[in-house]
DNA sequence: GTCGTTGCAAACGGTTTGCACCGTC
DNA sequence: GACGGTGCAAACCGTTTGCAACGAC
């Protein structure tokens, strides 16, 4: 998957890496561009796009594409586990060791070349639980 | 979620809910809509959309809403894993028992309400890994 | 100077929705 | 007969893409 020819480091892809880098949220591509547009007002939500495609095909950010109709970026590229809100939608770690032997198991399993394994738990984060609880 | 008015069982409903569960695939919108279309040609896929979605509010059936563009749908509703081609797009069940712990685990851990969780495997399926070792 | 990258805008593809008619209860 | 469900087509929304200008190497 990588590509031979290296990556140009330009103004813009640098922005984005370390803006992503900078917080613990899973951004989606459209908070990426509000949060970069703070540094470069110009930047065209394509190139956003682009950039976040690129950098998770060449393993420099993960791409979360688990649940719900947008896809979430993020900094961290180490496996690790998230949880999601049904409610707003909110992506967060979930700080647990990664499951033993899944993706040897399922390899066994299935005859398939297994590359990596996701783990997503899903409910009410603790703010939408509260107002659920008092409101539905 | 479950609603007050019980759903009226229309022939359309009926249809989409047998051919889900013949097979055992795990069939996008657009391959439901293709297989019920043998039964009734004049369905509309909005109608698929609709009932596939409502069906999967009262836990009839199981939306697979994980990784890649399309939501695909399944007629099992235990909860199990699912394996992933990253080439073809293909879903298959990956036939392990679910982890244990996991979402109580999580719930300590996070303050989440948790409902679910699910576990998907990526990789090769063992055709696109033969061509691609080939090929690639 | 080359050629990868950008901004822009238009296109795309999966999904949802408004509407008037239809059919289940 | 009421009212939920349907077919149709248009709208939606996240994402991708073609293109000419731009800028990293």
């Amino acid at each position: 998957m990588l590509s031979d020819t290296p990556m140009r480091m330009t103004r813009q892809r640098k922005v984005i890496l370390e803006r992503l880098r900078s917080v613990t949220s899973h951004p989606t591509a459209d908070e990426m561009y509000e949060m970069v547009r703070q540094d470069l007002p110009k930047i065209s939500l394509g190139t956003v796009y682009r950039n976040l495609e690129l950098m998770s095909e060449e393993g420099i950010v993960l791409k979360i594409d688990v649940g719900g109709s947008k896809k979430r970026f993020d900094g961290n590229t180490a496996t690790h586990y998230h949880l999601r809100c049904l409610n707003c939608g909110r992506v967060d770690d979930l700080h647990m060791e990664p499951v033993q032997g899944v993706e040897t198991k399922a390899a066994a399993l299935s005859g398939y070349q297994v590359m990596t394994h996701s783990l997503e738990v899903r409910g009410l984060c603790p703010a939408c639980g509260k107002k659920n609880t008092k409101s539905q």
